[in-house]
DNA sequence: TTGAAAGCGATACCAG
DNA sequence: CTGGTATCGCTTTCAA
């Protein structure tokens, strides 16, 4: 019927274009049909035939050019960490994805490899992305959300132990932990308390703050007591190393940081002599099974992180309405779980 | 000078043509001078013109426009994995990423969110990744392989126990680690052996082949000697459960699947009075910190994963000459590390 | 019910 | 040295 040269041979990506031709129609009726779109009616032997091209050909549409003829895309930014996560930051991260794909957005993680701050910022505002969910580690400046907010993100929000100005924050205030511990610790009849500082690069964001909530619980019970901070690297040198001084310390009582630091800070004090929790209470945190499987138990605070859920709400909410003051959502709740050590 | 209004307000974004206007230049020499275009001369002058405007707006390229143009994009898609990964596989892409960026290219974390396997594909392949690189667990069909293909990508690469056809492939080959555990169980004169099948969804991909792979060794070395799956939850009371009815299995010896299991086992087995090594010798798989601290000490299965480096010059040489067979590497090494527990 | 055509933002030709 | 202009793939008016 037509003369046209049908030429898209292995080397080239079909487009619309070659699926109206080969379907006999013009591109916009292709878009009318592979959008489902409704405001047009377009004959059903058309459609079909539409979609027998499309499907015959491999179509699949570019992304990019639909979203630069949109003016707007549906991706959400998820800045990828260049630290391990564990295994509960994943799930929710995992979860938040399958949530907002429902919400029909695009979720995409984009690490930045060792970037400034605001390069890295300028690197994210590239996509265009309508939302960016920053979790902690990854550093975000307030020129960095400028940029990210003036490259038409709508809502830029962040998710860490402290807000960052200009965001909308999910504040998972590891304070909290801290707190919990030495409170436990201090209910126990401990008060001599030290706190393990781990020295691995990257989680500082993470310790600082319970160290702090630490003195903050010590703070507001007034109790007659005293913390110190013991710095410790994630190996058995390090940790024997402590526990030969350990007696010289004067501490009665210890939170680990979380369960695999006490894991190895108990078996280095046990190894040394020391006893738990006859000496020395040890308390970890995260709860992990590991805890349960230790001889004795180890106590723990467990944390109950929020769900998914709500914050794809909130981001699909933001998005509709932008604008709006920076919201500010606390959504940790720490408990202390006894067990034998302490 | 110019009547041009000059409405780019709070609310619309910056582009080229926005930069170009206030520089009082055209946007060809925009693109020209933010891009170090070196076949065309720009006086000083209107280079510092054009970068103070730019910075001046905060202007930043919208990447679909310039990939829609550009016909092709340097994304390289790693399809998000469903389910937690651990450290040893995170600290792996983290490093890929940023060896991939050091060679110019955009690493991009996609998931698929419970779609259908080809259903995923073309949603990757809406985004053009000029690559794909495919984790394990992310099932990918000879049909994603060639939605992906004919969708531009230049090279298609899965990474796992075993290749896919149709696919370059980067094999880490697990039954080497069942293969070496039950080497080892048999060198140190045990015959009737247990191996642990996690009941986790989304670990039978590892776990079918460790199993492979430990019947293979007793079949290659002739051994008189049987090997006995035992299904375990990741739970004490499963753990419990299988160290209660343990004696009446007559076994002399487990491999656990990985060192967490090994622990759990372990411990169970400790607690239901059967004697490690004694009665029974453990063997686990990862060689984490956690095995060393544990009493008996366990032995365990060291991987010596390959570094990322040579798989990002490997995408870049397949990217820069597509269409070479598929290549299959293998790059997983085991090792049995023998410590106290058998 | 369908088609022609404008235009999203950036780039690279070819004139001037 | 710099400026028009065509183009990438797609959606969406507006006409026919």
């Amino acid at each position: 019927m037509s003369q046209l040269p049908e030429q898209p041979a292995d080397t080239s990506i079909p487009t619309s274009a070659d699926v109206a031709r080969l379907a006999g129609v013009s591109r916009a009726t292709v878009s009318y049909v592979l959008n489902n779109n409704t405001t047009v009616r377009i004959s059903e032997s058309t459609r079909r035939r539409v979609r027998e091209a499309a499907s015959d050909l491999g179509y699949v549409p570019h992304a990019a050019a639909r979203s630069l003829r949109a003016g707007h895309t549906r991706t959400v930014l998820l800045p990828a960490a260049h630290v391990p996560a564990g295994p509960l930051q994943q799930r929710f991260f995992i979860d938040l994805q399958s949530d907002l794909r429902r919400l029909d957005y695009t979720v995409v993680q984009y690490g930045s490899g060792g970037l400034d701050p605001d390069e890295a910022a300028r690197a994210w505002a590239e996509l265009r992305p309508v939302a960016v969910v920053s979790p902690v580690g990854m550093a975000l400046t307030r020129v960095g959300i400028g940029v990210l907010t003036r490259s038409g993100a709508k809502a830029v929000i962040t998710l860490g132990p402290q807000p960052v100005d200009g965001a909308h924050a999910l504040v998972m205030d590891q304070r909290e932990v801290g707190s919990c511990a030495v409170r436990h610790l201090l209910s126990g009849g401990r008060s001599r308390i030290g706190v393990v500082m781990p020295q691995e690069p990257g989680l500082a964001p993470f310790s600082e703050p319970r160290l702090a909530g630490a003195l903050r619980a010590l703070d507001e019970t007034g109790a007659d007591a005293r913390i110190q901070p013991l710095p410790l690297r994630y190996e058995e040198a390090s940790a024997e190393d402590l526990a030969a001084r350990w007696r010289s310390l004067g501490l009665d009582s210890v939170f680990a940081y979380n369960d695999e630091y006490a894991m190895l800070l108990m078996r280095a004090l046990q190894d040394a002599g020391v006893e738990v929790p006859g000496e020395v209470a040890v308390i970890g945190a995260d709860d992990l099974m590991l805890g349960r499987l230790l001889r004795p138990r180890l106590s723990s605070v467990r944390m109950e992180l929020a769900t998914a859920q709500p914050l794809a709400e909130m981001i699909d909410r933001l998005v509709q309405h932008p604008g709006g003051a920076p919201e500010r959502h606390y959504l940790l709740r720490a408990r202390a779980v006894a067990r034998e050590s302490g």
